[in-house]
RNA sequence: ACCCGGAUGGCGAAAUCGGUAGACGCGAGGGACUUAAAAUCCCUGGACCGCAAGGUCGUGUGGGUUCGAGUCCCACUCCGGGUACCA
């Protein structure tokens, strides 16, 4: 007797460098840049290269969009999948700060790290085009969409406020304002007036929301840019002030409630304050002026209890002509609308409470069903706009509120008093960064030429290296710190002159990086003609629904702007977008404070790459996200040491058996169909039943038979499906051999189960032919006594649905 | 407060149109193989009553529509995310 030689175990170790090397020797992941001729864009969010290293949170996303990149170069398209590094930015410079490192050492290593990591995860990455937005051949163009903005008239700079923390002696970004305080270090910021560039994209506001009802995105994502979006209709009013030649105009979305109007309010800020200031409360008004400005502007939008200052001035109301008082609250916000409020408190929650604080009156003038025109207001303002009818109101009483609406406001305009006026919440994008680690703002201040863009020619303006990089208490930019930098001659008249030593928003880098990979190599152009043409709009975008907001509304404003200057053909970067969940481990949110984050590596040493993959895509719904739970990766192994098993021992010389292969037909319809859903979850359970059914009763399995689910599987384990394939015979890629197909016929039942319910429960089922008549079931179903026996008295109705149920009610 | 999601076995979850609730996987229990264990393979797994056949209940709560509801409608509770004095 010979001892049998042991069958070979599925070893990814073994494997998974092997195909890493294959591919990239053999260019397998390359995309055909320049005739490729059915392109097809598949785009990741890029990440920012912490370092911790890679989240797993990224490999969830990553491993979703390869899937579907994969799939799609199975169904035969030519696909460009690239990746990159959002390196720049204020993330990495407060790691660099807090661990004593310097940033442009920093990131270098963070990159590569993440590089190590994320071709071991077997993306089908062109790695050719990889940008890294820390980079001058990035950022040199970076500089160049800024000035493509500055030259439509869509840049330009004012004085706005920051935050400040005093005791980082740095500027904050909102996000990084917590409950009024720093959150690194929980001083309480301050407000700091500085002059900064804005982006003009408030004036995009209607094509940014008119354009989201075409586009094919997560319904959440349009909705959160619609609401960031905030688009008001209403009206601007003007009221006459007592002595005064100055009105005030207000915005408000309730005109018909004009006759509820008891009092007006400006906010503190407002230019006109000084001016309607009676010296009786010039002191009053001044403090509580002072007051507001030091307070941060985060601490004012937290508080909610209401402040304000009389200022002794009155105004007109133009519908009763009565006189009201003129206030000023913080609660008044001078960023939103005109920075003045008509205020009625009847019909609104913060007038009302705020009235009521201050003993303003008080008037009802609309009613609900139930009420009468003097029907008292009670504990709170009536806002129901849907029942509302006007009471109180001339010769709007009785009108519904929206009829009213239009009433009133045609009326005030036809006496001069305004004019109908639509809002938006959206305001311009403040893109100045008094910060180190970033792109220079391409602009030169020179005292005979006033303000000049850094000619296109001389870019990139290079970020120097300094090692001082950390801010200071000026709250003026570390590179304001270096003359021999920041002295320039000026590019127009030669004369002495200075840089902007402002760097850019982080957020202006990922606003175009989509353009740049497809061009990636060129030092020449930002994006060249041909490639944009043939490769924009990106057909499928992946990512995180935490930039649904930012992100996505910044990269299309960017590209509204391009297409507005001639540069594009498209004016929406993303054909499709896809929102993935979120995951978490064990049932929490991972943390670094609970040390519960995943560490990819491990995983992937231990259990392959293929299986982490795998297993990612399993653990839940792609779109919702899921719970990590360390067992849970054992089932997806098991499924691919099986599946390893089959094709190992499958053989071209055992019969094929007509079931099975029907099983893989529905298999192959099912995992293509889901797949292209991005239900990546069940795809896998379709693929694992068939596995079983393939391999029950311990049957040998032929080679027909298995390897339809070698292709199936390969979008989702790469490594393991390239070997499969090799070992099934082939040599050339899996990826290059199509997708199977399925014969429609075989997913034909010729027989069904069918449930059979009495009064709607079920109390039985019979096997029959598909295509049986309601008759003859229901013969088949009297003959069955279990059934028969519920049937008891005159039969009054019989539902039938064919293939399903037969329900009898009695 | 407002706007979105969500709630299904011990656990992660599945269920195009309203039509057998719990596919697939984890864990658990039992068995085979083994001196033994691991690995692997097979079987059983919603709850309750029952020896069984069988029956009753069951998708966060309370109502409703329907022959039939996890799925549709109304009201509510809890959880997650986003926005937050936006007039």
């Amino acid at each position: 007797m010979s001892e049998p030689t042991l069958p070979t175990p599925y070893a990814p170790a073994a494997i998974e460098p092997k195909w890493r090397d294959r591919w990239a020797d053999r260019g397998t992941n390359h995309a055909a840049l320049d005739h490729a001729a059915r392109p097809f864009y598949a785009l990741m969010m890029f990440p920012y290269p912490s370092a911790e290293g890679l989240h797993v949170g990224n490999l969830f996303a990553f491993t979703g969009s390869d899937i579907s990149a994969r799939f799609h170069r199975l169904l035969g398209y030519n696909v460009f999948q690239p990746l990159g590094y959002d390196a720049f930015g204020i993330h990495s410079e407060n790691y660099a700060l807090r661990i004593g490192a310097h940033p442009m050492e920093l990131t270098p290593k963070n990159v590569a790290n993440f590089q190590r990591q994320l071709e071991r995860a077997g993306l089908m990455v062109d790695w050719r085009q990889k940008v890294d937005t820390s980079r001058p051949e990035y950022y040199k163009w970076t500089q160049w969409v800024f000035l493509q903005l500055y030259r439509q008239g869509l840049a330009y700079k004012k004085a706005a406020a920051v935050n400040w923390c005093p005791s980082c002696k740095t500027v904050l970004a909102n996000e990084q304002v917590e409950g009024g305080t720093c959150e690194r270090c929980g001083t309480a910021v301050e407000q700091r007036f500085l002059e900064q560039w804005f982006f003009r994209i408030s004036a995009y506001a209607e094509r940014l929301l008119n354009n989201l009802d075409w586009l094919d995105w997560s319904p959440i994502t349009k909705s959160a840019q619609k609401n960031w979006i905030g688009r008001s209709e209403g009206a601007q009013l003007s009221f006459r002030v007592g002595g005064h030649d100055e009105m005030v105009t207000v915005f408000t979305t309730r005109p018909d409630t004009i006759f509820g109007a008891t009092y007006l309010v400006l906010a503190p800020e407002h230019p006109l304050v000084a001016t309607f200031t009676t010296d009786a409360q010039r002191e009053a008004v001044q403090g509580y002026q002072d007051a507001t400005k030091k307070q941060d502007v985060i601490a004012r939008k937290s508080s909610k209890d209401k402040t304000g200052v009389f200022t002794g001035a009155t105004a007109v109301n133009p519908a009763t002509g009565a006189n009201i008082p003129i206030w000023i609250a913080d609660y008044v916000l001078m960023e939103y609308g005109t920075g003045a409020i008509m205020a009625v408190p009847g019909h609104d929650e913060r007038d009302f409470e705020f009235a009521q604080l201050f003993n303003l009156p008080i008037v009802r003038v609309v009613a609900g069903p139930d009420d009468a025109a003097d029907t008292p207001l009670g504990e709170t303002a009536y806002t129901d706009d849907a029942q509302g009818r006007l009471v109180n109101s001339g010769a709007f009483d009785g009108q519904p509120v929206a009829e009213a609406k239009t009433a009133v406001t045609n009326w005030l305009a036809a006496g001069g008093h305004g004019t109908p006026v639509t809002n938006y919440r959206l305001h311009d994008w403040c893109i100045s960064r008094q910060r180190y680690w970033g792109p220079p703002i391409p602009i030169i201040y020179c005292d005979a030429c006033g303000t000049v863009p850094v000619p296109e020619s001389q870019l990139p303006v290079e970020l120097p290296f300094i090692p001082d990089f950390k801010p200071d208490d000026s709250g003026i930019s570390p590179l304001a710190r270096h003359e021999e930098w920041f002295r320039v001659p000026c590019p127009t008249c030669g004369a002495p002159a200075r840089r902007e030593t402002d760097v850019s928003d982080t957020f202006l880098d990922s606003a175009w990086y989509f353009l740049r990979y497809p061009s990636a190599t060129r030092d020449d152009v930002a994006f060249d003609a041909d490639r944009t043409s043939r490769w924009l709009p990106v057909d499928s975008y992946i990512g995180g629904n935490e930039h649904a907001v930012l992100h996505l509304l910044y990269s299309r404003f960017v590209t509204m702007v391009m297409k507005d200057a001639g540069h594009i053909d498209f004016e929406e970067p993303f054909t499709r977008f896809r929102a993935h969940g979120m995951i978490i481990r064990e049932g929490a949110k991972m943390s670094k404070s609970k040390g519960n984050v995943i560490n990819p590596d491990v995983y992937m040493e231990e259990w392959g790459a293929d299986a982490f993959r795998m297993y990612l895509m399993f653990l839940g719904p792609y779109e919702e996200g899921g719970d990590f739970r360390d067992q849970g990766i054992s089932g997806v192994r098991r499924f691919l040491d099986r599946l390893w098993a089959s094709v190992r021992d499958a053989r071209a010389d055992v019969p094929i058996d007509a079931g099975v292969v029907r099983q893989v037909h529905r298999t192959i319809k099912k995992v293509g169909d889901d797949t292209a859903g991005l239900s990546y979850n069940t795809a896998i359970a379709a693929m694992m039943e068939c596995l079983n059914h393939l391999r029950s009763g311990d049957r040998a399995v032929h080679r027909a038979e298995v390897l339809p689910l070698v292709q199936l599987v390969a979008a989702y384990a790469p490594h393991f499906a390239e070997e499969c394939w090799e070992m099934l015979g082939h040599t050339g890629s899996v990826f290059d051999a199509g997708w199977p197909t399925f014969d429609p016929a075989m997913l034909v039942d010729h027989e069904v189960d069918l449930v059979v319910q009495v009064n709607g429960k079920v109390r039985g089922k019979l096997r029959l032919a598909a295509d049986v008549t309601q008759d003859a079931a229901m013969a088949g179903a009297m003959a069955d006594a279990g059934i028969a026996k519920f049937v008891v008295g005159e039969i009054k109705k019989v539902i039938f649905v064919p293939k399903r149920l037969l329900n009898i009610v009695v």
